[in-house]
RNA sequence: GGCCCUAUCGUCUAACGGUUAGGACAUCAGAUUUUCAAUCUGGUAAUCAGGGUUCGAUUCCCUGUAGGGUCACCA
């Protein structure tokens, strides 16, 4: 029996600062690395990226954990979200590999560190941050790489060490090999080189407590045995620089994986500071994970045909890396709009209620599981009654905070709106009048007061018109105080004979009294 | 400025040397409708420029141009 030789197991990570809000960069950072690795059954790790004592927050990490949770991204390995749907900050993790929080991980790059100090790879330095600022002006301005020129890099341990006991400010840098070339294949774009020329001894860390950016990311990437690092754009400068880091320490390197980033209308990139795309503007602004999830795909990915509607079981299964796009993609909301009509659209009428309900918060309190009151009327109305209303406004929904507006009129003791808004093209007071006086002596007689009785009867009279509109256009607005509406008929129905008549009636006071 | 990446309708994209350059969103027009939406039909709209290679370039190569990224004791 020869052993199988086994193909090593693919697992990507998503690894976050917890510095702001996420973004939807982020979010299809995440997005791919999760799909990718669902598709070749391997495994998605979240690693908290907190190094920076200053800017992390817990807020932010917990936001980001929730969100990941929103979208459906359930990670493998990393912090635990308790069934609460509160993050676990002691240090309870799931995966081999804990902890998953760089703050926590601090003996591991201590280890390393020492490592790169011990074996001469890295090395104490004293210089200033105004020095080396000054050297970077000065080499840009002669029109070179601004890198730092490596004054402290010959110091020996010994002069090291009595420069630390004087108590001078230092950091730890990595000593970069002069002029040679660190080439690796990104999957997206193929061979890529650089010189280490152009990099320079860059600094890993402050002290042996805490180490940067590049280390820890190198240190983790491998320690973690993650095969695959799929990132953004903006980090192929640093990856020279951890496969260096990776080499020093012995350990092999993955493969790289650079996206195209996601740019704001301006063509720039998305920032951490763009409210506008951050993910509460998504859950605030009424968008479906689903639909948000099959909206980011497509930004930077196709499935090489025309389909463009995906649930994430679908994406996993068509979901390759060589059908990403190379070039930056300008993230275009319309289209979002477009697929959450869509979803929406696809909806049962009971689900689409129980999301709408946050959206109606203004008007409505839960009093039962089926019941709410109506805050301005006091009455009590049923989860039935609200479907009865949704279902009207099902097909001309784009964004879940649209139906806020839409119906607040079923809400609400009294219409506000402008006297000129029931007229319909040429009619003047009298026909309005008349009109209003028409749909009030039918709907009054009416006993079956369902909209299909109501639109019959109503036919009956409008049909008698030269346009349907002088009837119908004043009564919507005598019903619902807008422009836009779902029918009169349905809308009679849901607010009952009585609201309806009254609404009339107030209708034509409101023309008589001008 | 150095280094790196990128370049098809307004936007997201398809066309792995040969197509009337396709689709979707948006937009415009029409149908339907009392309005809006939804739906259906149709239209406008793109290969950054210049050189090569080739019988033939959106596609390969070079140069230019434009855009972006990065050059932190942030990640």
């Amino acid at each position: 029996m020869t052993p199988k030789k086994e193909e090593k197991r693919i697992r990507t990570r998503y690894a976050p600062s917890p510095t702001g809000p996420l973004h939807i960069g982020g979010v299809r950072t995440a997005l791919f690395n999760y799909l990718f690795a669902k598709k070749n059954n391997g495994d998605f790790i979240l690693r908290i990226e907190d190094t920076d004592k200053e800017r992390s927050t817990k807020e932010y990490e917990q936001q980001l954990l929730k969100a990941l949770e929103w979208f459906n991204l359930k990670w493998d390995e990393g912090p635990v979200l308790s069934d609460q749907k509160e993050i676990d900050f002691g240090s309870h993790y799931i995966g081999e590999c804990a902890p998953y929080r760089q703050s926590e991980r601090g003996e591991v790059y201590k280890k390393y560190l020492q490592k790169l100090l011990d074996e001469n790879n890295a090395y104490y330095c004293f210089c200033t941050k105004e020095e080396v600022e000054a050297q970077k002006q000065y080499l840009m301005s002669i029109g070179e790489s601004p890198i730092y020129l490596g004054k402290c890099r010959s110091l020996t341990k010994e002069q090291a060490e009595e420069l630390k006991k004087q108590g001078k400010d230092c950091v730890i840098r990595f000593r970069t090999s002069e002029n040679i070339k660190i080439k690796f294949n990104d999957l997206i774009r193929g061979d890529i080189e650089i010189n280490s020329a152009t990099m320079g001894d860059f600094v890993i860390a402050k002290d042996l407590d805490t180490p940067l950016y590049n280390f820890t990311c190198a240190v983790d990437d491998a320690e973690m045995q993650i095969s695959h690092v799929i990132r953004g754009e903006d980090h192929i400068s640093n990856t020279p620089k951890q496969i260096l880091l990776l080499k020093a320490l012995g350990f092999d390197e993955p493969k790289y994986a650079h996206l195209p980033l996601i740019l704001n209308e301006q063509r720039k990139k998305l920032s951490k500071r763009d409210g506008k795309t951050s993910v509460d503007e998504y859950i605030n602004g009424g968008y479906l994970p689903e639909a948000s999830i099959n909206f980011i795909a497509l930004l930077g990915w196709n499935p090489g045909d025309n389909r463009e509607i995906f649930s994430l079981e679908e994406l996993i299964k068509e979901f390759s890396l060589e059908k990403i796009q190379k070039a930056g993609a300008v993230f275009n909301i319309e289209k979002l709009d477009w697929i959450n009509g869509l979803y929406l659209r696809k909806k049962s009428i009971k689900e689409l209620t129980n999301l709408c309900i946050p959206f109606l918060s203004d008007f409505i309190e839960k009093t039962s599981i089926e019941t709410f009151k109506i805050k301005q009327t006091g009455e009590e109305i049923s989860v039935e009654w609200l479907e009865r209303i949704i279902v009207l406004y099902q097909e001309r929904l784009k964004k879940l905070s649209e139906i806020t507006e839409m119906i607040d009129l079923f809400f609400v003791n009294d219409l506000n709106y402008p006297k000129e808004l029931i007229k319909w093209k040429e009619m003047d007071d009298s026909q309005i009048i008349q009109s209003l006086e028409t749909s009030l002596m039918v709907l009054s007689q009416i006993e079956d007061f369902s909209a299909e009785n109501i639109q019959a009867q109503l036919f009956k009279e409008a049909e008698k018109m030269e346009n349907k509109g002088n009837l119908l256009w004043p009564l919507r607005v005598a019903l619902t105080g807008k422009k836009n509406s779902a029918p009169p008929f349905q809308i009679a129905e849901v607010l009952g004979k009585e609201k309806t008549i009254q609404r009339i009636k107030k209708a034509i006071k409101l023309i008589e009294h001008e």
